[in-house]
This record gives C-alpha cells, sequence and structure tokens, in this order.
DNA sequence: GCGATCAGTT
DNA sequence: CACAACTGATCGC
C-alpha cells in the first residue's frame, strides 16, 4: 500500500495519488491509475467543494485512467475537470496559483507502468529538476532502456528524483516470475480442464482490482471462450477488453465474485450461482492469481500450485520484484530515490539502504551499465526543462496542443503536449495550436479513439442507464459519448504469442532441451519438478525465498505434480460424478506434464535471450512519434517484457547447477533476428493502453493454430 | 446518514 | 505469501 504522501519535494504543489490533508492546496492533481489506494480523497466533499471554487484546477491522467473513473458515478463530477494526456507525449502544464496569480511551468510524460489499464508512471520536468514519479509499476528487467522518453540524446535523461513503487522491495522477493511465464502456466492449467468436457469450468478467483484484464483477454482468445464477469461497462470503450468479457453464464471461464464465493466453491457451485449446465453438474476448479517469489538463489519457479483438491494459485503480480526493481532504479540512477511504500516487515531505513546504493550519490557518480556502451548523459546536458522561457506561457491559457485532436473545444485546461523537438526544451514550445483538448473532440474523431472507461465498482451504483449491465452484448455507447468524448486508447493487454509460441518455438533451449516447452521441466534438477504440493499444502508449495534452504528443487515444486495430476482423481471429478471416461478422450493435459514449471532451465535461456534482443532498442533513436500512431514504433518496448525479468547480468544469482546456458548458435540466431529486425518475441502486452496495434500480425495465425 | 479509521477477511 | 478490496464496528460531524 502507498504512503506516499502525495507530494514531491521537488514541486510541492502539485499532488499525485492522494487527495486529502495538504493536497488539497494543490494547483493541480494526478492520477497514476485507478485502484483505491491510490485515489484517497478524490471523492471528498472536501475537493469537490475545492474544486468548484478553484477553476484552474484539473486532474491529469491517462486516457484509459480517466474513462475508468468517471465510469463511476461517484467520480463523476471530475468529468470537466479531468484532462487526459497520452502517452509518452510531453505536455506542459501551467500551475497557478489562483490567489497569487503566480505561475510555474512544468512539463509532464505518461509513461507506462504495467501496473494494470490505464497506469502510468509520470516523469515532471521543470525548474526543479527532472523527478519520477512510479506509481505502482511492474516493468520487466530492462524495460526502463525502452523507454524512449526516459531517454535524452541517447541517455538517460538526469533524473534529480525517483519516487519508487518498493512494493516489493525486500530481498524475500528477489524474483517474481515473468507476466509470460504466469500467463503461460494458467493458460496450461485452464487448457488441462476445460477441455475435458464442456461441463469442466474454471473460476478465476481474483480480487476486485482492475490488473487480471490482460489474463482474461489471453484467456478468451486462446480458448475461444469469453469470461463471465460481474461488470463490464467501464470497458464499453474498450473493445479489446469488452470483447473478450461476458455477462452470460454459460462460458466454461469465470471471474465473476461474490462475498460468499469460497463457500459456493465448496458446493461446486460458481459465484454467479450457477452449478450446472443443462441439468450436467459442473466440474469446477479454482484458480487463485497471488504473488508468487523466489528467494535469490532459486531460480527455477513453478508458476502454479496447487493448494486443494480443486484448487490452485497461480502467479501473478501487479509489481516488479526486487530484483526488477533494483534493476529499474540502477537504470536510472536517480541523485535521490523516495520509497512510496514500505513493505511489511521492513523499514523505511531498510529500503533507504537497498536503493540508495543504485543512486548517484553514491558511488555510482559515473555511468554504470548501459547498454551498447552509452554513455550516460552528462550534468550539463540535464534540466532539459531549465531553460525557461517562460515567456512563451504568458498567456493566461495555455492551449493543449493535440495532434489527435483537431480542433475543438476552446475551453482548455493549461496542457500542452510538445513535439518531439521542443521535447528537451520544454519551455520552448514551437507553436502553439489552436486548442483542442482531448476531451470533447468532434465526433469525426471518433472512429480512431477508443474509449474507456471504468471503474472499480466502488458501489456498484450501476448507473446504467442504458447500458450497463446487463448483458453481455456490446453495449451501446452511453450517452456521454455523445458529448463528443472520446479518450483514446489502444488496446492493451493483447497475447502476445509471440512470446508464447514463438519464443518457445524460436528459442534454442526449447529445441535443444527436448521438445516443446515442457520438456524443460525436467531438466531440472530434481527430476521433477513437477510435484504438486499436494492437497494440504497450500503453504508448502509455495514458494520460497528460503528457497535456499532445501528444496532448491522446489521451486519447481510448483506445481501441479505430474503424479497427482491424474485428473481423475480431483474431487470434483468424483463428487460430480462426471465422466469418467472423459480424461481418456482428452488428450493428456499439457499440466501434466510440464507447463507448470515453466522456469527451469528454459526459461533461463529465455530469459537470457531476451535480455539479449533489449540492448538494441537502447541503441535506438528516441524520436518521439506522436500520438497514438506510434504504436508500431514502439513494438520494440514490449520486445522485454516477456523475459524473465529477473535474469541478468547484472544481479549475478548463482545460476542453478543443472540450469543451461544458451547455446551459441541460438544466441547468435537471435542477434541475427535482432539485426535484421525480425521480431523475436512477444510484446508485453499490457503495459499501458496502446498495445493492440503492436500486435505483429502474424500472431493472429498462431493463436488459431493453437486453437 | 456519511465519512474516516481500524480490524478482520479474502 | 501480498495485493487491493470489502465488511463490519466505532467514532465524529
Amino acid at each position: 500500500m502507498s504512503s506516499f504522501e502525495g507530494q514531491m519535494a521537488e514541486y510541492p504543489t502539485i499532488s499525485i495519488d492522494r487527495f486529502d490533508r495538504e493536497n488539497l492546496r494543490a494547483r493541480a492533481y494526478f492520477l497514476s491509475h485507478c485502484h483505491k489506494d491510490h485515489m484517497k480523497g478524490l471523492r471528498a466533499p472536501t475537493l469537490k467543494r475545492r474544486l468548484e471554487c478553484s477553476l484552474k484546477v484539473y486532474l491529469y491522467c491517462s486516457p484509459v485512467t480517466k474513462e475508468l473513473l468517471l465510469t463511476n458515478p461517484k467520480y463523476r463530477f471530475w468529468e470537466k475537470r479531468i484532462i487526459s494526456i497520452e502517452i509518452e507525449t510531453p505536455t506542459q502544464i501551467s500551475l497557478v496559483d489562483e490567489a497569487s496569480g503566480e505561475k510555474e511551468e512544468i512539463v509532464v510524460t505518461l509513461l507506462p507502468a504495467g501496473h494494470c489499464p490505464g497506469s502510468v508512471m509520470f516523469l515532471f520536468q521543470g525548474n526543479n529538476g527532472t523527478v519520477l514519479y512510479t506509481g505502482d509499476f511492474r516493468l520487466a528487467k530492462g524495460e526502463a532502456a525502452r523507454l524512449e522518453l526516459l531517454h535524452s540524446g541517447g541517455r538517460v535523461k538526469d533524473i534529480q528524483s525517483v519516487y519508487l513503487d518498493t512494493t516489493f522491495c525486500d530481498p524475500k522477493y528477489y524474483q517474481i516470475p515473468s507476466r509470460e511465464e504466469c500467463l503461460s502456466g494458467i493458460l496450461e492449467l485452464v487448457r488441462g480442464w476445460i477441455t475435458r468436457s464442456p461441463y469442466h469450468v474454471v473460476w478465476l478467483n481474483c480480487k476486485a482490482a482492475y490488473g487480471y484484464e490482460y489474463l482474461f483477454t489471453n484467456l478468451s482468445e486462446e480458448f475461444g471462450a469469453q469470461v463471465h464477469v460481474d461488470k463490464l461497462d467501464m470497458f464499453r470503450n474498450m473493445p479489446d477488453i469488452l470483447h473478450h468479457l461476458t455477462t452470460d453464464r454459460d462460458t466454461q471461464i469465470h471471474a465473476c465474485r461474490h462475498p460468499k464465493a469460497e463457500e459456493y466453491f465448496q458446493w461446486n457451485k460458481l459465484p454467479c450461482g450457477i452449478t450446472s449446465k443443462n441439468r450436467i453438474p459442473l466440474h469446477t476448479i479454482s484458480i487463485k492469481p497471488s504473488t508468487m517469489w523466489f528467494g535469490e538463489r532459486t531460480r527455477k519457479t513453478s508458476v502454479i500450485v496447487r493448494t486443494g483438491e480443486s484448487s490452485y494459485r497461480a502467479c501473478f503480480s501487479f509489481h516488479s520484484s526486487y530484483s526488477e526493481i533494483k534493476d529499474f532504479l540502477s537504470y536510472i540512477s536517480p541523485v535521490n530515490v523516495y520509497p512510496n511504500v514500505i513493505p511489511l516487515g521492513t523499514t523505511m531505513d531498510k529500503v533507504k539502504e537497498i536503493l540508495k546504493p543504485l543512486c548517484r550519490s553514491s558511488q555510482n557518480i559515473e555511468p554504470k551499465y548501459k547498454p551498447l556502451g552509452k554513455l550516460k548523459r552528462t550534468r550539463t546536458i540535464h534540466r532539459d526543462t531549465e531553460e525557461e522561457d517562460s515567456d512563451l506561457f504568458d498567456d493566461p491559457l495555455p492551449i493543449p496542443l493535440r495532434h489527435k485532436v483537431p480542433n475543438q473545444q476552446t475551453y482548455h485546461p493549461e496542457a500542452l503536449p510538445m513535439n518531439e523537438a521542443s521535447q528537451n526544451q520544454p519551455e520552448k514550445l514551437t507553436g502553439r495550436t489552436g486548442c483542442c483538448k482531448t476531451e470533447r473532440m468532434p465526433t469525426s474523431l471518433w472512429a480512431d479513439f477508443i474509449d474507456c472507461e471504468e471503474s472499480n465498482s466502488e458501489s456498484e451504483e450501476l448507473e446504467t442507464p442504458a447500458s450497463a449491465e446487463g448483458d453481455m452484448g456490446p453495449v451501446p455507447h452511453p450517452q456521454q459519448k455523445a458529448d463528443g468524448e472520446v479518450p483514446q486508447w489502444e488496446v492493451f493487454f493483447k497475447r502476445n504469442d509471440e512470446i508464447t509460441d514463438d519464443s518457445l518455438e524460436n528459442l534454442p533451449s526449447s529445441t535443444e532441451a527436448g521438445g516443446s516447452q515442457s520438456p524443460k521441466l525436467f531438466s531440472d534438477s530434481d527430476g521433477e519438478s513437477t510435484h504438486i504440493s499436494s492437497q494440504t499444502s497450500s503453504q508448502s508449495t509455495h514458494i520460497s525465498e528460503q528457497g535456499s534452504q532445501g528444496w532448491d528443487s522446489q521451486s519447481d515444486t510448483v506445481l501441479l505434480c505430474s503424479q497427482e495430476r491424474n485428473y481423475g482423481d480431483l474431487p470434483s471429478l468424483n463428487k460430480g460424478g462426471c465422466i469418467t471416461g472423459i480424461k481418456e478422450h482428452i488428450p493428456a493435459s499439457p499440466m501434466e506434464q510440464n507447463v507448470l514449471c515453466p522456469k527451469d532451465t528454459y526459461s533461463d535461456l529465455e530469459s537470457r535471450a531476451q535480455d539479449v534482443s533489449i540492448v538494441p532498442s537502447t541503441g535506438e533513436p528516441t524520436a518521439l512519434s506522436s500520438g497514438k500512431h506510434m504504436n508500431q514504433e514502439k513494438k520494440p518496448q514490449n520486445l522485454s517484457s516477456n523475459a524473465d525479468s529477473q535474469s541478468s547480468s547484472d544481479f549475478e544469482i548463482p545460476s542453478t547447477p543443472e540450469a543451461e546456458l544458451p547455446k551459441r548458435e541460438h544466441l547468435q540466431c537471435l542477434y541475427e533476428k535482432l539485426a535484421t529486425g525480425e521480431s523475436i518475441a512477444v510484446e508485453k502486452s499490457f503495459l499501458h493502453s496502446r498495445a493492440t496495434t503492436k500486435k505483429p500480425i502474424q500472431i493472429g495465425s498462431s493463436q488459431n493454430a493453437n486453437r
């Protein structure tokens, strides 16, 4: 949980993710993502009142976050006071003190945070230096190097302070399986179950919060079955998500919720109340996404753990692991770092102790590892923003230039996106165009944008006026759209088949290792990774940092063991009285063999390969592309994601004895592909709201193949 | 009645 | 596991 108070030392007149107390005096507000713990005070009467009196105060966030927030009636009063800013589009904002008229200019750039739909990190540049507020984030190792706007002139910008998500900044969370590995494990677990019969269903026991969408979309895409959820109106303008969800209970994948869900499950009843289909009882398993971590010395991991007869825990994390945090911070190398979260069981001092050495003032004055030998930018270069030309902004009402939006509304918040040229010199604007606010675009633009909204249903007052609720079908756009407000967002959460599929195929490891992905599992140590933790142990199985202790192999442990893995044994089957025969007809589930333990050698290889891939991108020019159209180009960014974020040369982890190193030929192959620009890995998917388009074209085919 | 806080659940 | 939320009890306006 964030304990950030809302203000940064360098720019105390703005407030981020906190809207109470001192923050009630802010000149501008920023919301990194739509999770309640970052919205404290956002709907309080005191703030609402202030808004009515201070007409120049706005809330800035990503287009997706705006949609999600405004879908919730409780926040609807913000409607006219929210300004969405496109990802990776430096935008100047005038911070005006309404009492004194004093004004300060600041340039903010939203960077994808990989935490949940619409989540971003804020990079601020102004007279007090460049600072980065990460909000909550999960970026795989090496991903910082892919964030173009974190760089300038080929180097990392000179960042004074970083306000960092330190949720897992504790060595015990050294490693958390990558998003792709986790997704892959869940896909196989689900596949092994729902392919048994139409009466085999899975219940994803997810919390009521944004962040699981990419899981839903990938499952839906993979199996051609929409995911049953309680509410989906918040996604009405996000077709890439909406299309994979349904309010029709007749599906094999459920993510619906109910206060007594756990109790229901005991009786083989889903949260939505169904227990059978066509009079035939359902056979259900539950999968609870949970964060699983591995200690420093344990590299293997299983991403699925069986916690009961019909219950599984699947690795899933919204936050960066310890090694990912260190990789990120050391890459940025700020002068100061301020933890936003103090993990339970540790203290602010301990966290700082860990982080300080990664900052510049400590010995790292000189650049540390820079891919491709790039030098870190020198001090003098810095401060792009420093040179001020405030005169440009004298205009009382700055006009936002939104490329995407042609002219339109006149009222404008004071925010101007800057183009590439000006990016490093915020103060100098290239010119201002007519105004157009992000919101309220002409309808014609509509087509180009996709709106999104959502909210964690706070009180579910569904205001479902029209659309919503109900059913599944595509929901008509609410009237608000009529206004023309259409945030654009790009798809996120697309599955990268590339990763999963391709990488498996292409990666050397797999090949040699023998086979399909699964083979690897065994390779490791014990040979067997897979055993499950059987029933009881919900706990035993998991992970352990202590892995070191003795169970190294345990990591593999994870999952479902092959032995027990006979589904026939699963209770549900038993009770359900199911069809025994079924099992035979169904191809052996993948799980039985491996899935669950993705990592192992194979993963090591994979991750390394990916690390490799990262390099090239780092060296790329930082040209900004404007707006949404950049999707394609950005693709490279996503590549890294899949890899095991943790593996890296930076933190040398003693490698697992039996782990295999990438074979030379494989690396060579990867390098060749990189050189030719061929895509190697899969894209990461949901880092932010722009993904879809990035998806390689070919991918589609591979997916189909799967089905 | 609403909101904020805290403890207990999930 | 911890997450991000929800529920319920308490207290104050």
